[in-house]
DNA sequence: GTCTATACTGAGATAGAC
DNA sequence: GTCTATCTCAGTATAGAC
């Protein structure tokens, strides 16, 4: 069996994205993205998992990022505004691949299967930081909250960030903290109850 | 073709969970639901988009609910407490209904390919609650960054309850607007940045 | 209601790295 | 020799087209 040079691994990931950004992913078959790879179709299931998988490779990179970010942390600081600077100290990272990542998100955007399965790396992630937190000495009910505020208030600077990518991002995070400071405070006055 | 008693929608259902939880969501095919409740393959198909589908009637109860108990809270409450308000009008139904929603949950849980769909409900379920904001005149933007906030919440008062269900619901959701508040206190002193 | 494409799985064989 | 990556072949079931 002739084994080409390059991996067969990264071949398929640029093979896959090429041609569901062309023809759409329902009209994508398996068989074809191997045969662009040069492999058959079988590895490609040997690789990932089904035939979305193979563009969520990255997604795994912003988690360790992020996690570390939240290990790296002034320990001083509170839950919450620990996972809010782990996200400011990955945005360099965003905002320069994204000319990468740009293209993946147009794919992801314009497919509900896509869309699904990023929601699970969104919750895969969330646990991670919850994770993360708890590796700080957070207790684990109030990491697992935390993570979902924070996760909540990165998704919303996110979401008005590649509506207007014009704006700044680290700007866009931090009037999103403030906008969940001002949210709470009716909720403070109310007491528990 | 004889049709028999109930309507076959519910049949499927029903046919659909049973056999998902005796055998796992893999091991039954749609073939199998379809003759359970009397009908052929095809007509499954005609009640469901897919095989996911056919458990998830519920969702749109309870998002028709939320939407409405944000509709009906107090038009002088600010937007998190009305969305609270909202959550709290439901805690009866939810809880009442424990016993059926159990084994749906269970089966839910033990499958990847179902929680990746309850993901996309619950979505769904937090652009509703963002719409139904902005009917009561909230901006678009605050509507959308309560919303998330509102289903973090709930969700993690939720989680908790699931892992003991012998604990309050109404306590854990009103505990979990409190840990909201304590988590935010230390961002309002760091101001906005 | 019928037919079909294709996503995905399983078992077993081969080729090369170490 | 082991281990891993790949291929071959054969099959099932979902989902969509007709």
């Amino acid at each position: 069996m002739p084994r080409d040079g390059g991996p067969a691994r990264l071949r398929l990931q640029q093979a896959a994205l090429e041609l569901y950004e062309r023809h759409g992913f329902d009209q994508v078959t398996t068989a074809e993205i191997a045969a662009r790879a040069g492999v058959t179709e079988r590895t490609f299931y040997r690789h990932f998992a089904d035939k979305r998988e193979v563009l969520f490779e990255g997604e795994s990179g912003l988690r360790d990022r992020l996690t570390a970010g939240v290990a790296e942390a002034p320990s001083d600081l509170a839950p919450l505004p620990a996972l809010l600077w782990a996200f400011r100290s990955t945005l360099p990272f965003i905002a320069g691949n994204r000319h990468l990542s740009e293209p993946l998100r147009r794919v992801i955007a314009a497919n509900p299967q896509l869309r699904e399965r990023q929601l699970t790396k969104t919750v895969i992630l969330t646990e991670a930081l919850a994770a993360a937190l708890r590796e700080r000495g957070t207790p684990a009910p109030t990491a697992s909250l935390t993570a979902r505020i924070g996760m909540a208030v990165y998704a919303h600077a996110a979401a008005l960030w590649f509506a207007d990518p014009d704006q700044d991002i680290d700007e866009l995070l931090s009037a999103a903290a403030a906008d969940l400071c001002e949210l709470t405070t009716p909720l403070a006055r109310a007491d528990a109850r």
